[in-house]
Order: C-alpha cells, then structure tokens, then sequence
DNA sequence: GCTTACGATCTGCGGGCGTACATGATTTGT
DNA sequence: ACAAATCATGTACGCCCGCAGATCGTAAGC
C-alpha cells in the first residue's frame, strides 16, 4: 500500500508556488483599481475595523511601521482613509476609512475574491469547504 | 444561516500567513544542517532527479539562473553535488547529488517533516489527508 | 570556415524590504 | 516641574531579489 504522505512535495514549496499563483491571479484586478499590495491590505486591515495607531496597523497586516507610511500617504491622498490626530492623545492618529475608500475596497476585494473562485474552480465543494476551513485554522493571527 | 464564506479573510492574507509561519518553523531546522533556504532547495530538486543543465534547475524550482550559481558553488564546496560538463556537449554541467548530499538532504528533509507536522497536528487526520491533497492540487508546477 | 545559437558566469541597476537610529511632538509618572 | 516613555516620521544602511547586458567557451547549421 503506496503511502501518498512521503512522496508529496514539501509543505513549504506547495504553499509557495500557491501564494506565487495568487499574486499573479490578483495583480490584474490590483492593477485596474490603480491599488498597490499593501495599499489593498491596508485597506483590507481598516475595513474591519477602524485603528488607533499606526503602530497597531503595521502589526495588524504583518509590516514594518515605518513602511506603511507611504502608503498611507497615498491613500490618505486619494481620500481613501482619513488619519486625524486623536483629541484624546494627540500623538496617535486614528485610521478609518471614508466611503470612497470603504467602496473601492468593496469593489477590489469583489474581483479578488472572483479571482481566487478562479483558483479554486476545479475542487468539488466538500473539498473546498474543508480547505478553507482548515487554511484558516493554520493561517495564525498576527499579534 | 450564516456564509462563513463571506467572513473568512481573503485566500492571499491567509496564505501569507501559512507561508511565514512555515518559514519560522523550518529556518531552525535549516541553520541546524547549516543549510541556506535555497540549498534545501537545490537538494530537494536534484534528489528528485539530476539535471541536466542549470537552466533546467532553475526553471524547475523558480529561480532566477544567475541567482542559483552561489548556491551551486556553496553545495559543490561542501561536496554536496557533482558538477560535472557534459562530455556530449561541453557548456552544460551535470548536476546531481553526492552521496553525502543526499544523506545530508534525507536528514533536513526529516527534520523539515517534523516541523511541518508539528504545524498541522492540531488537524483531525481527515482533515490533514484532504488539506494536503487540495494544496497539492492547487500549486502549479513551473513550466 | 563562418555565422549563429546556446549555456554558464559575472556585473551592475533598480526595487522592495527589515532594522536601526534620530527627531519632534506629546503624554505619563513622580 | 522634570524625566522617561510613547507615537509618527524621516533617513540611512544593508540584504535579497529579478532583470538586462557583456563575456567566454562550445555547438550546430550553412
């Protein structure tokens, strides 16, 4: 009896080549939003709920703090999320996002998730399920 | 009835995830057998099957061709594998595992095993079989 | 033989990223 | 009041990566 478990790949190069198919499959509806990657997660982050800090933004989405300041410059700049100093504690900036930048969100994360049913498109959908569920259960939260 | 569908985070975010958790877990590993990420790489390709140009390895495990050459270098020193020219045609190397490069290969590959397993123990084994199976399906093999 | 094509290698460019450090504004603890 | 901590920001460094030539050796077609 073949055991299938030793002759698949390793875990590490599956997951790769599936997040390298991703990021191809998403570019395009990215791009025609005019989005960037971390423009689209922080926007994903904000449309969750509002943050306090920035600082707690950059933990959230798993980036630098100081890289998501340029970001958050051109976001702010096409009126995507507002970021105004906190009247409790002038140092923090409040993140949120206005309605334009809660609409574009709606329609990238529409295309991305069209895309990724794409991806998806060949499993039956007790397998998916499973999947989904059990991709969710390893992916951990930041903290 | 509620759509879990709806709520969970994008496939892309949750992948992400996986992949750096996987990373966390296995760089220890790695620096045990003072091995670099590409190397397991390079070792987990030739075990496979040698190759016949370098070319041909990059391509197989999406590298860029100029980046790879290090690595050879590094794998040949520590005589890990044989780059031989082809007696038939004299630009393209041989390439393939030294004995010792494939003991050295089996003992980080079961230790990346370990790891791996570690990550998914939490997962009925129903569930492992049908995540693993769907994820193998789901990553493309480079051209 | 000569031209063209191919493989390996090296070098340099530009971009993205993480880290560390410095600064200025502001709050908090004593 | 004063010192220490906190937050946002800017700057600079180094690393890794993909990509585009340029070079050299070799092979193949004419």
């Amino acid at each position: 009896m073949p055991d299938p478990d030793r002759d698949r790949p390793d875990l590490g190069a599956m997951v790769v080549r599936l997040g390298r198919a991703l990021i191809a499959a998403e570019r395009p509806v990215l791009a025609a939003h005019d989005v960037s990657m971390w423009g689209y997660v922080v926007l994903s982050a904000l449309a969750d709920e509002p943050m306090r800090t920035q600082a707690a933004l950059a933990r959230a989405i798993g980036a630098d703090k100081t890289r998501i300041i340029g970001t958050l410059d051109e976001l702010q700049e096409r009126a995507l999320i507002e970021r105004e100093p906190d009247p409790e504690d002038r140092r923090v900036r409040l993140l949120r996002l206005t309605p334009v930048g809660r609409q574009l969100y709606a329609s990238v994360r529409t295309g991305v998730r069209a895309a990724e049913e794409q991806l998806l498109s060949g499993l039956t959908s007790a397998d998916k399920r499973v999947f989904l569920r059990v991709l969710q259960q390893l992916s951990p939260e930041p903290d």
